[in-house]
DNA sequence: CCGTCACCGGTTTTT
DNA sequence: CCGGTGACGG
């Protein structure tokens, strides 16, 4: 048990705490996932078994790493905790219980592509205007009904929810969702919120299910509890009835995923649900120095409505926070390529301590391109994952289909790839007689002669002979052998090895690497099943990350700031900071969502260890077109003390005048860029403005004296304590009544000696 | 049914 | 700027 020797006092208490309801709140950096794991650890050294057991996090990622770690204290027993995220977790229990709710236990995980293309048939279908009825909107609706536990049913009866879609001419909602939800129950296909949405209606309605279940997870715990919504709380809330040993962990200031549905009520409820809680808060930050730490706290404290809390560090003081500006998002990427080189050569750092973080993936092209011309090797995390790729996608569509032939998505994607003569018209047909005689999807293809004439009958019969031979070799084979069979006879290997093109030739290696995938799934000597159904199960709850070949490689590392949560990295560059992308220009009409984005600056910012950079563009392209931009107000929110303005003008204008020395107001640097008209006031802590004297003028300042009292035009009056070097760059430390200590270069400097 | 071309609109963030 | 969609002619 040496590894409690390790802990804290908190951290210990809450690992001994393995009875009861635990809270524990963790600051950024404070040994969370050390927390979870040993605790795990701990459990299974008292002889819980493994089996009873259940850890629920949100990303693979995440799970993993646990894994690994428990993995070291435990020994192989951590194979067999119950440990994934939400998702993939609860579709392996629909696997085993979905015939109770009528799914196949093969059903389809859609994915956002398949969700949105399903929803854009169905508004097509229903004749309704694409641009009042947006997929993106439309999509979110539903999965906001369904996260808070609405059935389509239910939707269509609530008159306030028909109201407010009235109201916003989008009466029809009700209808869509309905179609939808039908839709996909005939193709035996859920969509991510289905797989909580569903859980909850097994856990419901199923008494002996969910008993089974509360007896199987004597031991529950949450990491990220602060992120999930009201259908996953309900869902760890039922599991946990009968035990209550329930521990949840989490930060309400790195509460980042509201958009998704998210509830950080929850974390701050918790206590209110189980009012025998243990609390247990972590307070000391491990991670980063002093001066990111005390950063990090400046911003946050700009949010109200949070738990109590005082994140401190005893690591050393660090250096300044550095903020730099560039002309354009391509200078940007210069000079953060630049500082990664420089800092790396300095300090001798390796190419994977450096991280650079931004809010929207788009901005990682200038990035990289910075990063290319000065050969920095790079790995991007997120973006489109390899699954998402569309020659995997239409394989996997063939996979897909072959064991689930009602798949209305993956019928559609491939039923006329490669090209076999199945026209748009044919394809509208077979859905329209689905539809009107309520058959399956499948059911229709294999009785095309009831439909379709002579020619469209003939491709569309040869495509149900190619599946249900597919079908055939899958019953029999390996995974491999299956996927390679599939791959060579619906001809997509042959279509993509005629296309010579560099993306043809990109597009054929991809199917090439899935098909080693496989391969190698094929071989695995830890699990018994390992048909090609098996493989297909969770493909869409992966992501990119877990396609990672080689993890340890080292090179810099760019993803956006949501995936970077959980991560630590010795130096961190966050880009971008500009009104309107970060915080995000849709964040702005309403004081939550601005505190969301805040939030995630603050994630952003605790993820550095000893040295973060920031920076923002005045003007960056966008659309193909360049716009100005204004600095982020966040820089505004930030301690002051702690950064450290790191401006080389390369075209020195007027306007560079002072940059050096002065707290800079951002907002009023770009004179180019009007200011916009603030939506919202925020509050500052910047004290309110100085208004100097009547007639103040800038004295000459070469006599300057220290114990002389002086007045700044905007920092007000203050006291010489300090002077330092020599006569063109002197710099005075001066005592201001209001702003405290600051240094200035005395020839940018704008004072007045009062005395 | 298939290929070409003009047009439009999309950038939050992820399972 | 890019990729997807829709109209049109072959």
């Amino acid at each position: 048990m040496d590894y409690l020797a390790g802990l804290n006092p908190s951290q210990r208490a809450a690992v001994e705490q393995t009875e009861g309801p635990v809270m524990i709140v963790a600051g950024a950096g404070s040994g969370k996932t050390r927390v979870i794991t040993y605790r795990v650890a701990h459990l299974i050294n008292k002889s819980v078994d493994p089996f009873n057991i259940l850890v629920l996090t949100f990303t693979n990622k995440a799970a993993k790493e646990m894994r690994e770690r428990i993995m070291k204290v435990v020994g192989a027993e951590a194979k067999n905790i119950w440990m994934g995220t939400f998702h993939s977790i609860f579709a392996r229990i629909l696997r085993v219980e979905a015939e109770l709710i009528g799914y196949p236990k093969n059903f389809t995980i859609y994915d956002t592509d398949d969700t949105k293309s399903l929803l854009r048939a169905i508004l097509k279908e229903m004749n309704l205007d694409d641009k009042l009825y947006n997929v993106n909107h439309v999509y979110g609706r539903i999965s906001s009904a369904k996260n808070n536990l609405i059935s389509p049913q239910e939707y269509n009866k609530n008159e306030a929810i028909l109201a407010e879609d009235r109201e916003n001419g989008r009466g029809q909602l009700g209808e869509i969702y309905m179609t939808y939800a039908q839709r996909c129950y005939r193709a035996g296909a859920m969509d991510f919120d289905d797989l909580l949405f569903k859980t909850n209606v097994l856990l419901n309605k199923f008494p002996e299910v969910l008993h089974k279940y509360q007896h199987q997870f004597k031991y529950l715990m949450v990491d990220e509890y602060q992120d999930t919504n009201f259908s996953q709380y309900l869902i760890v809330k039922r599991l946990a009835a009968v035990n209550e040993n329930i521990c949840v962990v989490g930060d309400d200031a790195q509460s980042i995923y509201a958009f998704r549905g998210a509830n950080i009520q929850n974390i701050l409820n918790f206590q209110k649900d189980y009012p025998d809680v243990k609390v247990y808060k972590l307070e000391q930050n491990y991670r980063s120095t002093k001066m990111i730490v005390n950063a990090a706290n400046s911003i946050i404290a700009n949010n109200k409505n949070q738990l109590e809390k005082n994140v401190f560090s005893d690591n050393e003081e660090g250096d300044k926070i550095k903020v730099a500006r560039a002309f354009s998002d391509n200078e940007e990427g210069k000079i953060v390529a630049e500082a990664i080189i420089q800092e790396k050569s300095i300090k001798s750092y390796n190419y994977k301590d450096f991280a650079i973080l931004y809010r929207t993936n788009a901005q990682s092209r200038a990035m990289e391109e910075a990063l290319r011309k000065l050969n920095v090797p790079y790995k991007i995390y997120g973006g489109t994952s390899f699954y998402q790729r569309k020659e995997i996608k239409d394989l996997i569509a063939y996979f897909r289909l072959t064991y689930n032939p009602n798949d209305e998505e993956a019928l559609k994607r491939v039923i006329n790839y490669p090209r076999r003569g199945i026209g748009d018209t044919t394809i509208e047909k077979i859905i329209v007689a689905a539809d009107q005689q309520q058959y399956r999807i499948w059911d229709v293809v294999v009785n095309a002669q009831m439909f379709l004439d002579g020619r469209s009958f003939n491709a569309v019969s040869g495509f149900a002979l190619m599946i249900q031979s597919f079908q055939a070799v899958g019953n029999n084979h390996s995974a491999f052998e299956t996927a390679m069979h599939i791959a060579q006879h619906s001809g997509i290997l042959k279509d993509l090895y005629e296309d010579k093109s560099v993306e043809g030739l990109n597009r054929y290696e991809n199917i090439q690497e899935l098909l080693n995938g496989i391969k190698e799934f094929s071989e695995r000597e830890d699990i018994e099943e390992k048909g090609l159904d098996v493989f297909l199960q969770d493909i869409a709850l992966l992501t990119n990350d877990d396609n990672d070949k080689n993890p340890n490689a080292d090179t810099v590392s760019l993803m956006t700031i949501h995936s970077s949560k959980g991560l630590e990295f010795p130096n961190v560059f966050i880009v971008g900071l500009e009104e309107n992308l970060f915080p995000s220009q849709l964040s702005l009409n309403s004081r939550t969502e601005l505190e969301e984005e805040r939030r995630l600056f603050y994630v952003a910012v605790t993820r550095a260890e000893k040295k973060l950079h920031l920076s923002y563009a005045t003007s960056r392209y966008r659309w193909g077109t360049l716009n100005n931009c204004e600095p982020s107000r966040f820089l505004d929110e930030l301690n002051p003390a702690c950064l450290e303005l790191d401006f080389k003008p390369r075209m020195p204008t007027k306007e560079d005048d002072g940059f050096q020395s002065e707290r800079v107001t951002w907002q009023q640097k770009d004179t180019f860029s009007k200011p916009k008209p603030k939506v919202m006031k925020t509050t500052s802590i910047l004290p309110k403005a100085h208004v100097p004297t009547a007639g103040f003028a800038p004295s000459d300042t070469s006599t300057l004296q220290i114990g002389m009292e002086v007045e700044h035009e905007r920092f007000g009056f203050g006291k010489v304590v300090n002077l330092e070097g020599n006569k063109p760059d002197m710099k005075a430390t001066i005592s201001f009544k209001e702003l405290g200590q600051k240094q200035l270069l005395l020839k940018f400097a704008k004072l007045r000696i009062v005395q």
